[in-house]
DNA sequence: TATTCCGATAGTGAC
DNA sequence: GTCACTATCGGAATGAG
């Protein structure tokens, strides 16, 4: 388990300030030294940087009508620079990594494990974990996450479970029973394609029970192989979810219930409803 | 001017009642004698009769599931039978027609003129209007219903009108400025696949100016050849209208402004909000 | 594949 | 091409002195 440390002092909330924070130390120096700077350290991260106003310009830089790109693909850095402003969200902060609770959790439980490193935050999944110390020290983060997360499922439906009574009715505190096994019910893993900017590893209990999940894509970009466990990386070359076609045939497919296997055809009303109850019967296992 | 003539007594309001109503004799009685009876007449009639339950059958007749007719399809033969059940929404009653303003209009005056025989109001547009002289028939009353819906168009849009305006304000009543021609701006005919089972001619302006215009086939089934004048009946063989590709095309084609041409794409919302626009500028013509 | 709003499109049921 | 209802699908904006 790691401490947990906040930094509300440490960054301000302003794209223009990329200062690590202090002690960031063991991604940032892992393949070369970056003294702190507000400026990005070298062409690379120039390059994957995201726009910023020209400090010193007076007029704002205005966005061309055809850039659809917007603020929200940058804001989980946020998280990273302020951590301390997002109040309970935010679960826990190491060298390496910001846990967060998902702002639309697509489960009962969904935290985001933001990795901290800007040699790293920017890459796409499949080329940050090209550094497999980069993707050791995450894989080590997030099954410690993954058992905050069962933790709190459990917290959350723990009394429902048939499986849990015997441990939830002992008395005997040194010699409790095991009851279920909430880790299992925990998944961790990236979308092959995500949205935002930085980098972030889902941490999802697979009941998919969640008012935020709205539309097709939603569900299928957790129950299909749109869903890469973080343990398969790094992927192979030819290893099919790279392919773009693949993914997309994914996250339009008909819908499948993640724990039966019917077969929704495109009825995500259906489904949903399909969804609760294999919501309830899924707690009282 | 045909005098108008009300049958509330000769006809009830069931499907298994389809008695002409008496002195419906002209259309009946054009190509063979009928006897007034409680079953249709010949083969061809049993043929074209919509469905009806057993007059003796004491259990209701199910319709199967995949059966998507319903009571709407024959809904108009309902002010054929019985058109004082309706009020002021039938207009005229004539030994051929009944005209009625139509319940969902789609533009400030829309009409519709039922024939009233039983020989001929099954049949699809094309073949009806084979029988000459019953096509004559229906295109001198639907003339005088297209005078009548003037009538009332001017009423409703009349003290908009700029051209008009000799008119109303004049005070020799023996001497009167023309005003308006309002007839030019109703049109007479008909859908080239109508969905309910019984003939109706559309009298309708062009304005295409109401609510109940909700969605593009309600737009289009007016505003392209879709919409087939009464005048061009009896259609030539080869005649382009006949054909269904053609018609689902016009059907589900971009949108165009009936009175300026602009083109809407699939723009609905904007052709709606435009068609408000031309209505006014179209009052005051 | 961020959300949210709006709107276009599609399927159904209607007694 | 009946209506009315629901739902699925599709595009566009999203910030901010």
């Amino acid at each position: 388990m790691y401490k947990c440390r906040i930094m509300a002092e440490q960054a301000e909330d302003r794209e223009d300030l990329t200062d690590p924070p202090t002690g960031a130390g063991l991604l940032e120096h892992e393949n070369e030294a970056a003294p702190a700077s507000s400026k990005p350290k070298n062409a690379f991260a120039e390059l994957m940087a995201p726009k910023r106003k020209a400090p010193t310009s007076p007029q704002p830089e205005k966005r061309s009508k055809n850039d659809k790109s917007g603020r929200w693909r940058g804001a989980l850095v946020q998280y990273i620079n302020n951590p301390s402003s997002f109040g309970t969200q935010v679960l826990r902060v190491t060298p390496n990594t910001v846990l967060i609770k998902d702002s639309f959790p697509k489960a009962t439980v969904h935290l985001l494990l933001l990795p901290r490193s800007e040699k790293h935050y920017l890459l796409r999944p499949n080329e940050a974990f090209a550094d497999p110390a980069f993707l050791a020290i995450l894989q080590e983060e997030a099954a410690s996450a993954a058992k905050l997360a069962a933790a709190e499922l459990e917290r959350l439906i723990g009394s429902s479970s048939a499986s849990n009574k015997p441990r939830l009715e002992a008395t005997d505190y040194a010699n409790q029973p095991p009851g279920r096994d909430y880790l299992k019910e925990i998944k961790i893993g990236m979308h092959a394609h995500p949205s935002m900017d930085h980098l972030h590893i889902h941490i999802i209990s697979k009941d998919m029970h969640s008012q935020k999940v709205k539309h097709k894509k939603h569900y299928n970009s957790f129950t299909t192989e749109f869903f890469i466990p973080l343990a398969d990386y790094p992927l192979a070359e030819d290893d099919i979810r790279r392919d773009i076609g693949f993914q997309n045939g994914n996250l339009s497919r008909d819908f499948k219930c993640w724990r039966c296997g019917r077969d929704f055809g495109n009825k995500f009303t259906q489904l949903k409803k399909h969804l609760e109850d294999e919501f309830e019967e899924w707690k009282m296992e």
